[in-house]
DNA sequence: CATAAAATTTTCGTTTTCGAACATTTTCTA
DNA sequence: TAGAAAATGTTCGAAAACGAAAATTTTATG
């Protein structure tokens, strides 16, 4: 195995495993531990890894591995798999609202091979994630950060976001009652919700299936302003002739 | 083969596999390394795959780092001193802004260790770790993300930071000059920097010492506005004397 | 805190790969 | 088909990668 392959192989190996030693890797690639020396400060120089005594570790971007990121593994599957529906129907060079909500983040990493998208969110983490892409536009509502999970929220972040006229929204929430009512946890978050609502053309709900049972506090919307719903389950009847009722599309994977 | 077959085969072989050594190709194609290396060469220039040593690999498959992941990995023990240091300066209960720089992220990570803290910033990351802890109020910016280092910047973000009046500043900087010009590369973040400097009782600088000699475009502020300057190395000695005209505590690691 | 063990860096010689220059063959075109 | 242009092959000094051994630093342990 070449060098170049190597170095690559390296650091998806230790990315991987969290940690890997040099004898670990002496053994995998058949060199010197010299040689793998070489790499590893290759690599750390390169702010791919990071170097220790023995071996190298990989690089906590600073943005993952949060308490709350560990959130994000429930429900994956069906998460990834509404994610890339959403991504499916924003065109390139549009303009789009981003929430909060675990499922965001994973659109946030889907629209990625898009381009020329402008963004307005609330969501830190999707900010990063689509600040990566020179040719987005990404623009961060000011205010405070919630801190289980890393939305802004509040009456400041409302009016910002009032500002602009997008698109599309992508909406996550906590609960959907089968009334048709839309819930979450956190007022001040509504009032972000409703502002992206009404300042978009086209409105889009994403929720895996747990929420249709949850519970929670606030009433955010109601299914009516919608224009499409993406989620991975059949929803309850009555929901679905409140659905049908408001033209909204109902996309089940 | 002819040339402009084997080409555009060499592509699509190195993009299936990810990488392949002069080696492999020449059995393929049955032609001398030196044909090859010419090949390999020929679409290096043009973008097609990534030449290395031995072989070629994908465009995707690259180990290359991102200016900023690098810039974040160098002088890395410095920059945690630093931040060690800078967070001894901080009592608890004491409201802050933050702003860009690799330093200042690390800064935020050593901040994790105290209480109610407020936190003002412009810096997504730094939001972003800060927000973990539930005593901290963390309050960021608005405006456009830019996309090499999640700062976040520009006139909007300005504004919004002056409706703050804060105890400290953290500040990192791009270059410092000699005669106690503090520098930096985009005018949108200075104007920012500016708006801390102006609302903070107390103005801590960090800097390590590649910044002495590095040149920068925009003039952000003086060295006379600062209070208290945190750094790695001894500064040079004119820099030192404007320090000590302007009663600026120089705290050297 | 002193010592030993482990890991790392440094240095150096060997092997592999590279690139430039020139020779030869193939392809194109008038 | 003659001549030019492009592609390929050959040769050789330079550069890069690698392994081995010595010198140095870091870590563990009594």
């Amino acid at each position: 195995m070449k060098q170049a392959q190597r170095l690559y192989d390296i650091v998806n190996v230790v990315k991987e495993q969290g940690y890997m030693t040099i004898e670990e890797l002496t053994k995998r690639y058949e060199v010197t531990p010299q040689t793998l020396r070489r790499d590893l400060n290759t690599l750390a120089d390169k702010g791919k890894i990071k170097r220790h005594h023995g071996g190298a570790a990989s690089i906590e971007s600073s943005i993952e591995n949060t308490p709350y990121q560990q959130r994000k593994a429930e429900n994956q599957n069906a998460k990834l798999a509404i994610a890339k529906r959403v991504a499916q129907l924003i065109p390139n060079n549009a303009s789009l609202f981003i929430n909060i909500g675990t499922t965001n983040e994973i659109v946030a990493e889907q629209l990625l091979q898009h381009q020329g998208l402008t963004v307005v969110t609330n969501n830190i983490y999707a900010a990063s994630i689509l600040s990566q892409k020179q040719d987005f536009s990404v623009i961060i509502a000011g205010g405070e950060v919630r801190f289980q999970d890393g939305g802004i929220i509040g009456e400041a972040t409302r009016d910002f976001i009032q500002q602009f006229r997008m698109d599309f929204s992508i909406l996550g929430i906590s609960g959907i009652e089968s009334n048709g009512a839309l819930l979450d946890f956190d007022f001040r978050e509504v009032k972000v919700s409703q502002a992206m609502l009404a300042h978009a053309q086209h409105n889009i709900l994403v929720a895996d299936g747990s929420k249709f049972h949850r519970q929670a506090m606030v009433e955010q919307a109601h299914m009516s302003q919608i224009n499409t719903f993406v989620c991975d389950r059949e929803a309850p009847s009555e929901l679905m002739s409140v659905m049908k009722q408001n033209d909204v599309r109902f996309i089940k994977i």
